[in-house]
Parts: C-alpha cells; structure tokens; sequence
RNA sequence: GGAGAGAUGCCGGAGUGGCCGAACGGGCGGCACUGGAAAUGCCGUGUGCUCCUGCCGGGGCACCGUGGGUUCGAAUCCCACUCUCUCCGCCA
C-alpha cells in the first residue's frame, strides 16, 4: 500500500515504479477514482454536518417547527442514501488498484525485467573441489536413506519428502544452531501460528497478488503462511509503538507451506522445491530513520550464519522486475550446489518500508508524531534447503558426508554420516 | 460440539435514543510544592479522512468488536457475523 498524498501529488512517479517493475497497472485511472472519492467525500459530508447541526436543534423547537424540519431531514437522509453507495462502491474498485500497485524500490535495485537482469553484490568463499563426480543431494539423499521422496509421493503427493535418520537430526540441529546465533543479537525467539487471517495476508503483502501460492482451509476462513513472516510481522498489527522499543527484533521458526503453483517441471527431484518445509525467520521493526543501516546489519546477519556453515555463496542485489510487490529490495543469497553445478537460493532478505505496516497499520510515536514503521525480514535458515547443501558440500568419494564443524557439538560431537544404526527400508 | 457471559479510549470501568469523542478512577506527560523524593494540588492526554490555508492555525465528517438495518438523530434499538472469557464434552 502507498501514501495517498503521493498519488495526488506525484503519480508520475508511481507510473515510473509500474514501469520499471514491468507491471500494466492503469495510475491514471486510480488518480480519477482517487479525486472521484474524495469530490464525493466533500458532498457527502456537506450533508451529513447538515442533518448533524439540525438534529441537533429538533429537541428544542415547537411541535410545528419540529415537524417541519424533520420532513427537511427526510429529504437529507434520502439524498444520502443514493450518494452513499456511489462512494462505496468507487472505494472499492480504488482499494482493488490500490492493492496491485507495488513498493517503491530503493535507488541501489538495478532496473530488470527478470532474474537475468540481477546483479552479483559480492561473492564468499571459494568452490569446493572434488577429486570425483559430486553426486546431486537427491543420489545422496537415497544412499544414506536421509531423505524419502517415494514415499512421501504416495502419503502426500508430489514435492514432499520424510527427513529420516541423521537428516531428521540436523533438522533440530540446524534450527538451534541459528537460534543460538541470533538470540545474543538481542532477536526474540518465537513460534507463531502458521494458520493465519486473510487480513494477515494481504496485509503483508501476499494477498492479493500470490493468492493462488497459498494453501486454505476449507472450513474455516484461515490460510497456511508459506513464511513465519506472516505472523511474525501481523504479531503487531494495528499497535502504536514506542520509539524507545525500536528496533525489534524477532526469530520465528516454522513450518512453511507452499502450493509452488507455475513450477511444473521445475526442481522435480530430491527436496529442493517442496510444499512444505521448516524454516527459521527474522523479521524487525525498525525506524524509517535508521532502517537501511538495519537492513544491512541484517544481510550481514544472514550471512554469517551461511558462512558459519561454510558454503561458497553469491550475494544477489535483485532487479526491479524479480522482487516482490512489498519490497524495497531484497538481496538473495545463492549457494554453490556442486552436484548440480549451480548456485541456488537458499536464503533471501527483503526491506519493505512501510509498505507492510500500512497495510496492517503498525505505527510508532516519534515525539508525539505517529508515523509508519519500516519492516524488514530475512531467512536465517531454510532447513530443507540448508540440510540439502550440506549434503552436496560435505560429500566424499565414498558416499559419506561430513558434518560442518559447527554442528558438530549439537551431535555429540559427531563428524560423518551416516552414525546412526540403520535399518533395512 | 453443548450451555452461559461479554466486547467502550493506554488500562479499569460508567453510559440503554439527542446534553457522549464519551462520566469516574488509574496510568502517562507537564507544572507547582521539595534540598531531592514520596504524598498532594493544578493542567493536559485518541486516531483516520477531508476542506480552507504558503506555514501557523481553523472547520467538517467518521470511529464505542465487524458488517448491515431502523430513526430527523444510534455507543445506546433490531439483524447477522467475528472474537474473548467461564463451565461441560473431546483432545496433543
């Protein structure tokens, strides 16, 4: 959601975020509709301070007067009554445009069209070498029996898969192995609700755009996050918050949920692209004033948790057209795959000004002002994918894998898998 | 799932058709008192939209869980919904 003002002071610049965005939405049209609502405004309340100001005089006037005036009001209320739904109804087609027009992305985000047009930030770490063919984390996955995609197909479908043995392990590893990062920076752990309102949705900037991303529960009014973002940002919706208490700082782990609808085909084998995995998220609160410095302490964050595992990664400043309608600017941070020879997102992060918080009205007071909070979040881990490029990274010739040596005191301080006993499957 | 109670400002809580944007109390902020504090006293303390205006400022409208309705006029009456709490049942 963008500030109204702008729209009436400056829609050109609105018009050059659509376009640079490579989004077809009609601004001249939301500018009309705008001055429509608020031409009807002016009428509507002209009578409406009129039937207030004589309602106001009926107690005391003569039987005769009285009767008078009431007939007059009849007339207002009536006139009302057709005006009404006119502004209503513009509002609404308003509110529907309002919704699709996108962020304004910060002046470091290269303009593009897609994915292609991204641009390399920085690089980390060197590609790990093999004296042998690196097999992909699906071939690994099956040879140890960590990861279960068979199976799962038949349970749930496709793109789902059962973490087993040592991958069930670092699952619980992995998480507390970020907690344990981000808890001494002052981030508070959470657990949201992964069931949340349609307004939690479109207020974070998921709905309406990506509806068809998300899973519903058929009974209830209720929708399945595909990110502790969610929650985590709607933890706060319609609070007035103090300026003392910003920046705040959370980490939520949870379950995500995904209906991947538009990747037929895409990712097919192994867990890489799933409906559902786990994930540890950071979300903060932050000043206006102060949020860009936070966002980059922020990317620092994500990667030192990235290099603390140490992957070879790049850092991506994503383009105009690959970012999301809420964002800013979003960096991703792409690690080495070797068995697929490919760098793959594993972890993102995303400013998003006040585009979240006015939609879920999240403010703070700023010496007696109220204004918008920036919001801000990013993965710290995605388990699934994190667990997958351990897999890759860590192989050896033989089919084991070692386990990064900051894992390894969360395993009894053990170094390779497999090291529990197996059973035939 | 069954039975009941409730939803009002930062909090507690009054208000059952016009005098209510909302009593009273608490909290918070300011001032006074004090060497300083406590206690006390006085004053202040919502948000959104919109119009006039260069700003300062001023006017209007809306908001008492949400959405509709009745009425000249609704926090107050009617309908629907949502949520919270208590008890029973079920349950990790």
């Amino acid at each position: 959601m963008i500030d109204l003002k702008i729209l009436q002071e400056n829609p050109e610049r609105i018009k050059e975020e659509v376009g640079k965005r490579g989004l077809s939405i009609d601004v001249n049209e939301i500018v009309s509709l705008d001055s429509r609502r608020r031409s009807l405004l002016v009428e509507i309340e002209g009578l409406r301070a009129e039937r207030n100001k004589v309602s106001q005089e009926i107690p005391g006037l003569s039987p005769e007067e009285r009767r008078r005036k009431i007939e007059d009001m009849r007339e207002i209320s009536a006139k009302l009554k057709d005006f009404e739904p006119i502004l209503r109804e513009t509002e609404e087609k308003l509110n529907l445009l309002l919704a699709q027009l996108p962020n304004f992305s910060h002046s470091s985000v290269p303009v593009g069209k897609d994915s292609s047009d991204n641009v390399i930030h920085h690089l980390w770490g060197k590609k790990p070498e093999f004296d042998f063919e690196p097999r992909t984390h699906e071939e690994i996955g099956e040879l140890l029996d960590l990861v279960d995609t068979e199976r799962a197909s038949r349970v749930s479908g496709s793109r789902f898969g059962y973490l087993k043995n040592e991958a069930a392990l670092l699952e619980f590893t992995l998480v507390r192995y970020a907690l344990d990062l981000l808890i001494p920076k002052g981030f508070v752990p959470m657990v949201p609700p992964v069931l949340v309102k349609e307004e939690a949705m479109f207020g974070t900037g998921f709905f309406p755009a990506e509806e068809t991303e998300y899973y519903a529960t058929r009974l209830d009014d209720l929708h399945l996050v595909g990110t502790a973002e969610v929650p985590l940002c709607a933890y706060h919706m319609g609070e007035i918050l103090e300026k003392e208490d910003l920046p705040l700082r959370y980490t939520g782990f949870s379950t995500c949920f995904r209906r991947e609808a538009g990747t037929y085909g895409k990712d097919l084998g192994g867990i890489f692209r799933v409906h559902q995995f786990d994930k540890v998220e950071i979300f903060i609160f932050s000043e206006p004033d102060s949020s860009w410095e936070e966002y980059e302490l922020l990317r620092e964050t994500m990667e030192e948790i990235m290099k603390g595992l140490g992957f070879h990664y790049r850092v991506m400043n994503m383009c105009t057209g690959d970012i999301g309608l809420p964002n800013a600017k979003k960096y991703d941070l792409e690690v080495w795959f070797p068995g697929q020879a490919m760098y793959r997102e594993l972890v993102s992060c995303s400013h998003d000004t006040d585009f979240q918080s006015r939609r879920l009205n999240i403010r703070y007071r700023d010496n007696g002002k109220i204004r918008f909070v920036h919001t801000m979040n990013s993965t710290a881990c995605a388990v699934g994918r994190t667990l997958i490029a351990i897999l890759e990274n860590y192989q050896q010739a033989d089919g084991t894998v070692l386990i990064p040596e900051i894992l390894q005191p969360y395993l009894d301080g053990e170094k390779t898998i497999p090291f529990l006993p197996r059973k035939r499957s």
